[in-house]
DNA sequence: AATGAATGAGCATTCATTCAT
DNA sequence: TATGAATGAATGCTCATTCAT
């Protein structure tokens, strides 16, 4: 018999996974101090480790659940890969719409991982990445995407092209906005796949 | 009267800024060691300060240092938008190739950064962004390029795109080649930006 | 009344003492884990505080056990000095041979206590030297034991080296074992006290 | 050129193992703190890792110093097993009235260590087990001792049965001094050794 | 200018103990 | 009684920066 309901429990996870992407998209991985994030979530210290077993763990547990929401919010795969894609720009914008905080930590904390981060953050966003290779494997058996690099290559180019755009849509100081992210990645990345 | 030889100073400074580059490239502007530097750089620890005031101080030199190869490198501009900005694809590409350190830096660090440090960057990276901003601008009154984004926004996009790119380039684990950087960022930016 | 019946409670508590001795041979009494313990007792960590306050009650418990054993095993008191304490020895290896974990707690953590903790385990072994005391006590009365050194002085220097025979022949890398004990004892120790 | 003369340096690292040693005797390795010792020694808590590396490195050197005193200071190993045992607990006994802290941290530290500690003191007392077992197997060569156990063994129960002594006379409410030991290990100890 | 020892703020992590259920 | 989530004090260790020499 758990001393606490399923939903506190999930309550207080979920202040935890807010309260830490709020710490490391302000001050990074490395800076990311469990002071606060405890603090802001409104628990102790410890307790963080009740949920994590280290700041790696949530870190790394943020930058999931945003791969998670893009995988599972993704569509039959039935149409071509130009509105594939597009729908999964779409769908990305979505989330950095509702939660600026995790697309922060994604587009700009995750390139400058090292060592056992980056391997770390490869389990991460693997299934993610081998999903869009796979609508691109798709294309290119149709004839509707260049032939010239692997798929794989593909999707981690178009990923990261689309988490450039964001990053400048996310910054304050910036004219983009994300609304515009959506048509800026179609006419200048995706056009230039399409043969 | 200086104690030592201003041929002598330049060339610690140099070796200094070599060692930061190796360090930042492989352990981050936050897990970056002194002692390491210092080491590499043949020096003592406190030496460093007698040339740079603080560890941001040595990595924003650097990362100018890159800033200002690109723009002394940078043509007439007499060229067509087009062939202005693929030519500067390439000059980065051909630093990259000269100093992958310095690029990994770049593409890999500055995405990163937040408050001061972001500030700071903006400082550095500053006059290559109103160069290439420069070549939109022309492209634009020419009626080259694309119109729905001001200048330095087409910028900014450019520049993070060919970071991107780069940094796939980079990794170990990536098919994409250096080589490769130049036609992607033609067929897939470029094209995109002609109207 | 109570809610659960005196044959669980004694259950519960020879279990907790049982993982708790494990854990103190495996770990030292500060390195031990309330965790592990309450894991290998199978019950919750807080239920240990239902039977015992604190860490060290646990501890000093499972030492006041070695301690009973050998007092209530130890015979009339009827024989010769030597005798006595030969049947000493023979008792504190029988309990070290049915349960090394206790006697390791007892001769590696006991000599490193200080403070608090050793005023407690005073208290804790305290009868057994008392016991043994007595036998000196009565050696000496009797003309069969040296005189220069108080029985309770005796008593210590006794208990102590059969403890550091004792810890030679459980480490595992000694070629001392356990059934040497007795004879080491008798010819490097007890002789010596006889006059 | 070093900033501090090899004086000071000696001077800084001399008074952190003294302050170590009382540290360590008072609380153990696993209670000592940091803090503490630096206080105590009179410099900054960082200034610790510039003479050790860690914790555990402090406290072997201590053990290694009573290693070393105690090797050192033994004679030629011409006399007889009996004179050159006596002798040796005759330096541990001065080592121990000049040093009380570093005999206790020995005496009573030792014992309770577990896995990598164990292997550490095992490295770091081995020279003194060396020395002694030597004399021992001198000894049975030459007829003097017993041969039922192998030297090693000898030397181990010999230097046991010692600090088991010593650490009754350092003991504050103990009827044993220091200059009983020597007494009491002859005749408790050594005449059973003797065949 | 160069040195490198000293400094001390900063921080992740552990774990005995508490207490609401 | 039993539970186990929450607590938060405690502490070893790192490392950029300082400064006496």
């Amino acid at each position: 018999m758990p001393r606490i309901s399923a939903s506190e429990r999930a309550a207080t996870r979920s202040r935890l996974l807010e309260a830490g992407k709020t710490e490391f998209a302000e001050r990074g991985l490395a800076g990311a101090r469990f002071d606060e994030i405890s603090l802001a979530a409104g628990c102790a210290k410890g307790t963080i480790y009740n949920y994590f077993d280290s700041k790696e763990i949530l870190f790394f547990t943020i930058v999931e659940e945003w791969c998670t929401q893009l995988v599972d919010a993704i569509g039959s795969g039935e149409a071509s890969a130009r509105e594939e894609l597009f729908a999964i720009v779409e769908l990305d914008v979505d989330v950095a719409r509702k939660d600026p905080d995790l697309a922060r930590v994604v587009v700009s904390q995750l390139p400058g991982l090292f060592g056992d981060h980056r391997a770390a953050v490869e389990v991460a966003i693997g299934p993610g990445i081998e999903h869009v290779a796979q609508v691109m494997r798709s294309g290119q058996e149709r004839g509707e995407l260049r032939l010239d690099q692997p798929p794989e290559t593909l999707a981690r180019l178009f990923l990261a092209t689309v988490s450039a755009f964001e990053q400048e849509a996310l910054d304050d100081a910036s004219e983009v906005c994300l609304d515009d992210v959506v048509d800026l990645i179609d006419s200048c990345f995706l056009q230039g796949l399409i043969r």
